[in-house]
DNA sequence: TTGAAAGCGCTAACAT
DNA sequence: ATGTTAGCGCTTTCAA
């Protein structure tokens, strides 16, 4: 096991001091460009590699970002970190990766080793059991730019990059109606969260967009999961005019629709019209394949990342502007919601 | 933004040496109680955070690990992701995340990134693309130690972590003769890659060992794609003693099969019992739900990191001795191979 | 253009 | 139990 090849150890074979080496590595302007040269030969020649250690203490910044997710083993979130690391390692950046579980306390677990280490800056998605977010919060006076993807709070004043899910609902409820289908109804989210009332505004603004007055007992207060769909279905085939569409809140409680209206054998799309939102990786595969509304994931990611650049390029901004990117979302058509050519 | 307060701050305050106050905070044995108390709580106070630049670059140790996984889209290493990370934060340990995008390149500057940012160990999986692994054995004099986990190359004689993919064609197989299907039939992967070649020798092993002898028009040499399935059903269709239940090499495979039985009305599972190898996410959306083998992703993580922590405590060894960790696969019935529950 | 020297913040050997 | 001192490897100011 070689010991580590240092700046001092070139220094010493070329007879130079550590400054000038350091100089030369670093393509100083001011360095003769025959020592650069015989610098960086040595330099391959013993294989020399830069502590980044030694330079992030001296210099005071890592080049390494912190990046908070609720799961690795959520789809959603690996895609989004896809994006952000593909896009940080192009502008040298590395991530450190913490998982939230959900949890306050490891959230905060997670920023005390962020500054710990001395991140450059903080991309969060914020656990779904936070409620104290001055963890958060402190992250301003250390002077470390955060910014949140995905999930915010709007009263916290940081920067963000999130999904219109307002336009969701809006373009979900539209396609349905183009397609022809008279009563669209909609599975509704948990209410205290703003994604799923932006949802559900989204729907009540395309109908009436369209001139449709919204039909109270058209709307079900779901939630995601299978269940909430299947529970949705009993509740709309018991009502004396029921819809000929649903938008559902979530892919997942789409699906419990989808299975629900086979055991009814009600057919899809012919009789019943079905739009999720997510874009789940099943949409695809399950028949009939569900249309569903995309969140740009990977962009998503890619954006956070761009943003958290600007802020840690210019300091003078540090976090204090509050800028938030809304990404748009992408409607996904497939045989659930396709009455042409499921007719073919 | 406040200046950050060092060690140097507490001894001024404290009229002590930065050494005492360095040993107070690490709870060092020769401390007295009553210095002991002050300093942590003046710590407290002032909000004392430790530069882990600082001592990692004193101590030698960072404890930071770096992962090298081909994609984080891919719901698959998410998984294995947040099984790394959540054993190694429980340790103390945090993840730096590269993705090799599959290519060599990008895999040898991970390695470089992380060698000189000093991480305290590596896991990999290795890309696809990659032919030359000097990269990887270059660990090996550098004093790093490496564990790879799912894609592993036996000839570099580096710890691993594995699932038995022989074992996992087996009890593939021999569930579905179980299940009572006389002629099992298996879509096999591209064999340069051992972990297809397993899959097909357990497939083979079981008929064996249920005294059949392999019918060699059963084994159709396919891939891992939804069209390499519908080709298989393709041709097995068109045999004249077809098979009544298919092993796919991968759940993409059988998803293929089971497009291609709907749409010659073949039933799953009273007329074909199929069984694929991945548990994907899809698996029990889609319909039949789709029975298949269990990779233990979760586990693959924390068991990788694991077997890390040891190579890194102790580093007589330093990766020389070869250790692998097989993981068992676990089988997952679900409808698509369930003749008795499917009648019911 | 290069050298000299200091220091980023921490820890550990050695001394007392 | 505490102080002293040196040094991890790098960069940068100041001086020549």
């Amino acid at each position: 096991m070689s010991r580590k090849v240092t700046i001092q150890d070139l220094a010493e074979q070329l007879k130079l001091t550590t400054g000038t080496v350091s100089r030369a590595l670093n393509n100083h302007p001011r360095i003769s460009d025959s020592t650069k040269k015989t610098v960086l030969e040595l330099a391959e020649k013993l294989n020399y590699r830069p502590n980044r250690l030694a330079s992030s203490l001296r210099l005071g910044k890592t080049n390494i970002i912190g990046v908070i997710i609720p799961s690795a083993e959520i789809n959603f979130f690996g895609s989004v970190v896809h994006g952000i690391e593909s896009l940080a390692s192009t502008y040298g950046y590395n991530i450190l990766l913490y998982q939230s579980n959900e949890s306050e306390q490891y959230e905060q677990k997670a920023i005390e080793t962020f500054t710990d280490v001395r991140v450059d800056g903080i991309l969060a998605s914020i656990a779904k059991n936070t409620h104290d977010f001055s963890h958060y919060l402190n992250l301003r006076n250390k002077g470390i730019p955060l910014v949140f993807f995905d999930r915010s709070q709007d009263m916290l004043n940081i920067p963000a990059v999130l999904v219109d899910d307002f336009k969701g609902g809006y373009i979900a409820t539209e396609h349905l109606l183009k397609q022809g289908y008279k009563r669209v109804a909609h599975i509704s989210g948990q209410q205290h969260l703003k994604i799923f009332r932006d949802r559900l505004n989204g729907y009540l603004a395309a109908l009436q967009a369209a001139g449709i007055t919204p039909d109270e007992t058209l709307i079900y207060s779901g939630s995601v999961s299978i269940q909430s769909g299947k529970d949705a279905m009993e509740y709309f085939t018991g009502l004396t005019n029921p819809p000929d569409a649903i938008f559902a809140v979530e892919d997942f409680t789409a699906l419990g629709v989808i299975k629900a209206a086979k055991e009814k054998n009600i057919r899809i799309p012919e009789q019943l019209g079905i739009i999720g939102f997510a874009n789940e990786s099943f949409d695809e595969h399950i028949s009939p394949a569900l249309s569903s509304i995309d969140q740009q994931t990977v962009q998503m990611g890619k954006e956070a990342f761009a943003l958290l650049l600007k802020l840690m390029d210019d300091k003078k901004n540090d976090g204090l502007k509050k800028i938030n990117v809304i990404l748009e979302p992408l409607l996904q058509v497939r045989q659930s919601s396709m009455v042409l050519k499921s007719q073919g």
